[in-house]
RNA sequence: GGGCGAGUGGUGGAAUUGGUAUACACGAGGGACUUAAAAUCCCUUGGAGGAAACUCCGUGCGGGUUCGAGUCCCGCCUCGCCCACCA
């Protein structure tokens, strides 16, 4: 006999979305509140994903748990729902993005709900919902008024493919992020926010945060900190100066010629007549690649001589000036000391123009051909020579700024972030451009500056609300004459980077979330998504806390406290789910076949949270022979059952708990399993104990726990009994199977009681006949006793 | 090149953080029920040897520490992810 999944959970799924009981969080002032929070879906056409169920039942049963013990949980959701898919769908097919959306995010609305999920749907939000964007164009005029949005002409990474401009942190090796075309180099004035301002903020914040190392990690080399030294060179018959970056100014003896970027603004400042033409052909054609093709591994090195000498500092010696394009403006100064025996680029280019190498460090391999770029001794430095790596570091330092030659000097990897995009389905920026009056932000009671409906959603290049008539024409705020609208839309990844607190307060209509209530629910106490937002989304709300926290509108920094990443589920055949491969599994046809239940019990049985693993049918099976059998204990009940029973479910109630709470839903399941099989092994099983059992159960199958409980008479739904407690005297056992060693080989096991004393334990081994016959005729040298656990007899 | 992580049965994975390796589940094999199948229930299931009691081997490889190592240390190998001409 088998349970009939779609009614129950029809029955239930009705209950709870008229009650809410449970779900709906209030902000009160009962201290015991959590915020747990999953990472809101872009709603994409092709609906729920399995992926989107692992993190979203971990949260559900988390929440289910917290709140069984009286904490006040709060676990919203919402959509991510500006973005490019559904304006590229609109563009193939002329069907409006808002439309599209719309459908989807009901699609994504039922899915949630058949799987069970208790999200507050009192706070559903949409960030392409005038109403969300308002204030994400409010938040925009924020950091204009205070100098954290600015616009600047700059070279900017220009995806074709998408038309649009990008954000460094959406380059990745070199092509967009989305779609994967080559980015090229375009140089556009653009609006971005200061992310920059607050680095070392972003930097040290990391140390407190409960997150995976790995992404603490990775964010600390985005930030990319490093310290070294600002060195100035002295144009020869100039009165301007080179400024390089050198990690190693110990090797300053070694610099044979200087290199500057291509876009360096020195190059046209510096180079001599006879070779403009040729320099200049060179930075054109520099341009002109791609940042893939610049940073390709194994690239031939190449370089132009700019006819123009530097002095160096240290020994007044002329060197070269070159321009190379592996030289990267974007780092450091644009600009660097080329010491071409101890740097592997500098070497080979070096050797490619025949420039001198001159050996500066000594190093314990002399034996080595090639370059030498680790520390060593200096050596032909002067009054360097003999010194550490280390101790020349901080000798040539002390010099150079003596000489004002040159300082310490700290730099990072991380720019500001570009916020500004040429396309249309996101919040336009509320900005208006008045011939007079320069940029003029949109005034407050004007907000929000709405998404014209009449545009061609072709790109061009332009944004597209370039073409509308309704939106573009305005009289500018300042001096009333004519005027025009800021045409480009604010990157989607703005809206994300503040959601977490609009759902503290997502009906305000006067300010982004009320003060009080955030206060109440953040900063967010478990936070759950995917480690492929590692750089970006999670840099960019970190980088919004800090930016309003020095703002003064929320009193803490870091917006998450503890964040978990779900590993990918792979498709059956262990590759990546993907259309093309054929290989996506549809939670939809799970649910309707094995149950809500089922699927969010098998996902999290399936390893732990964390890790990758693919998909398999036959565990979904699994699971649901699983619920089936804990369903029948039902026919067990009655008045008496054995004490080993009744322990177990206490230890059942202790494993479990615990395992919630670090998350461990596998051992957690695995657990209640063995309680299942020994109730049904059993003869009988009290009410109590089953009922228990339940409870236990209830976090993972709602819908079945809710129907048996009810079966069971009680009238009140199974989440509002509390969780179970246990007795800690019954976890321990009267005797336990001790295993002894012979020279630390398991060779028997007896039976004692668990905190048996070493003498008691000694002789109950001892005259044991199989434990005699290992240490017959041997000496006895030393008996280690662990009560409880262990008996190691070494003899000789 | 740099950073992070992982290697345990046929498979997904457990192992109280140094204490009986392979829990739980899947799969496989055998049996019961059935006219038959499905479902369900019971038994077996790391490898090798043995009729059996049992013995030996076994957590990627090689060392080490320890009474005792999947777990700690040193040196390798393989795979995965992230970053990378970063000066």
């Amino acid at each position: 006999m088998s349970f009939n999944h779609q009614e129950i959970e029809k029955k239930w799924q009705k209950k709870w979305d008229d009650t809410r009981s449970g779900i709906v969080s209030e902000s009160t002032n009962k201290k015991d509140s959590l915020y747990y929070l999953i990472m809101f879906p872009y709603p994409s056409g092709s609906g729920l994903h399995v992926g989107h169920v692992e993190s979203y039942a971990a949260i559900d049963i988390l929440a289910r748990y917290q709140r069984m013990k009286g904490k006040n949980v709060m676990v919203p959701i919402g959509y991510d729902s500006f973005g490019l898919p559904a304006e590229n769908y609109a563009i193939k097919t002329g069907v409006h993005p808002s439309k599209t959306t719309k459908t989807a995010i009901n699609t994504f609305r039922q899915q949630m709900k058949s799987v069970g999920l208790a999200f507050d749907w009192d706070r559903e939000i949409s960030t392409s919902d005038p109403e969300y964007y308002k204030w994400t164009q409010w938040l925009f005029l924020l950091f204009y008024k205070n100098g954290l949005a600015y616009r600047k002409k700059s070279a900017v990474n220009w995806c074709n493919s998408c038309s649009t401009v990008l954000a460094n942190e959406q380059v990745v090796a070199g092509c967009c992020e989305r779609c994967k075309s080559e980015v090229v180099q375009k140089d556009l004035e653009q609006w971005f926010f200061k992310t920059t301002k607050y680095t070392e903020d972003l930097l040290s914040g990391l140390d407190d945060l409960d997150w995976p190392s790995k992404i603490k990690a990775m964010q600390k080399n985005w930030i990319g900190k490093s310290e070294g030294t600002n060195i100035k060179f002295k144009i020869k018959n100039s009165k301007s100066q080179v400024e390089v970056f050198t990690t190693r100014p110990d090797t300053i003896f070694g610099a044979t010629y200087i290199v500057l970027a291509p876009e360096n603004p020195l190059v046209d400042e510096i180079v001599l007549k006879e070779h403009k033409e040729e320099i200049s052909k060179y930075t054109k054609n520099a341009q002109k690649k791609s940042a893939l093709e610049r940073t390709e591994l194994q690239k031939i090195k190449t370089g132009v001589f700019t006819g123009s000498y530097v002095i160096n500092p240290v020994n007044n010696e002329e060197i070269p000036v070159w321009v190379a394009d592996y030289v990267m403006m974007g780092y450091g100064t644009g600009a660097i000391m080329a010491v071409p025996a101890h740097d592997e680029r500098d070497f080979e280019f070096a050797e490619k123009y025949s420039l001198e190498i001159r050996k500066v460090v000594k190093s314990d391999d002399d034996t080595k051909e090639r370059c030498f770029s680790k520390d060593g001794i200096s050596l032909n430095s002067d009054f360097l020579n003999g010194l550490k790596t280390s101790d020349a570091k901080k000798k040539i330092i002390k010099w150079l700024s003596e000489k004002e030659a040159g300082d310490s000097m700290t730099t990072y990897r991380i720019r500001d972030w570009l916020v500004s995009r040429q396309r249309y389905w996101g919040a336009p920026i509320p900005i208006i451009w008045c011939d007079k009056c320069g940029d003029v932000p949109v005034e407050e009671e004007n907000l929000p500056v709405l998404l014209p409906e009449d545009v061609d959603f072709k790109p061009t290049g332009e944004s597209p609300l370039v073409g509308s008539k309704t939106f573009h024409d305005v009289k500018c705020p300042k001096c009333g004459n004519d005027a025009r609208r800021e045409s480009d839309t604010i990157d989607t990844f703005v809206d994300s980077s503040w959601y977490h607190l609009r759902y503290c307060d997502p009906k305000n209509k006067k300010v982004f979330a009320d003060k009080s209530k955030i206060d109440y629910w953040c900063p967010v106490d478990l936070y759950i998504g995917g480690a492929e937002h590692a750089v970006m989304h999670l840099l960019y709300a970190r980088f919004f806390a800090h930016a309003l926290n020095d703002l003064g509108y929320i009193k803490f920094k870091e917006p998450f406290t503890k964040l978990r990443n779900q590993g990918l589920i792979l498709g059956p055949d262990g590759e990546k789910m993907s259309k093309s491969s054929g290989n996506v599994v549809n939670p939809d046809t799970i649910v309707l076949e094995y149950g809500a239940d089922a699927i969010r019990i098998y996902e999290m049985f399936m390893g732990p949270l964390e890790d990758e693993k693919p998909w398999d049918i036959k565990g979904v099976v699994g699971i649901r022979r699983f619920l089936d059998r804990a369903w029948k204990v039902r026919s067990k009940i009655n008045k008496t059952e054995s004490d080993e029973l009744d322990k177990l479910m206490h230890k059942t109630i202790k494993k479990v708990g615990d395992d919630f709470e670090v998350l461990k839903f596998n051992t957690a399941i695995s657990q209640l399993m063995i309680m299942t099989n020994a109730m049904m092994e059993a003869e009988s099983v009290t009410k109590k104990t089953y009922q228990s059992f339940i409870k236990l159960l209830a976090p993972l199958a709602p819908h079945l726990a809710e129907e048996v409980w009810e079966e069971l008479g009680n009238t009140k739904s199974v989440f509002s009994d509390g969780w179970p407690t246990y007795d800690k005297d019954k976890l321990v056992d009267e005797t336990i199977t001790l295993a002894i060693q012979i020279n630390g080989k398991m060779r028997a096991t007896i039976i004692i009681s668990p905190n048996a004393s070493k003498d008691e334990a000694r002789l109950i081994a001892l005259d044991d006949e199989k434990i005699n016959s290992y240490i017959k005729g041997k000496d006895l040298k030393e008996i280690i006793y662990v009560p409880g656990r262990i008996m190691n007899i070494v003899v000789k």
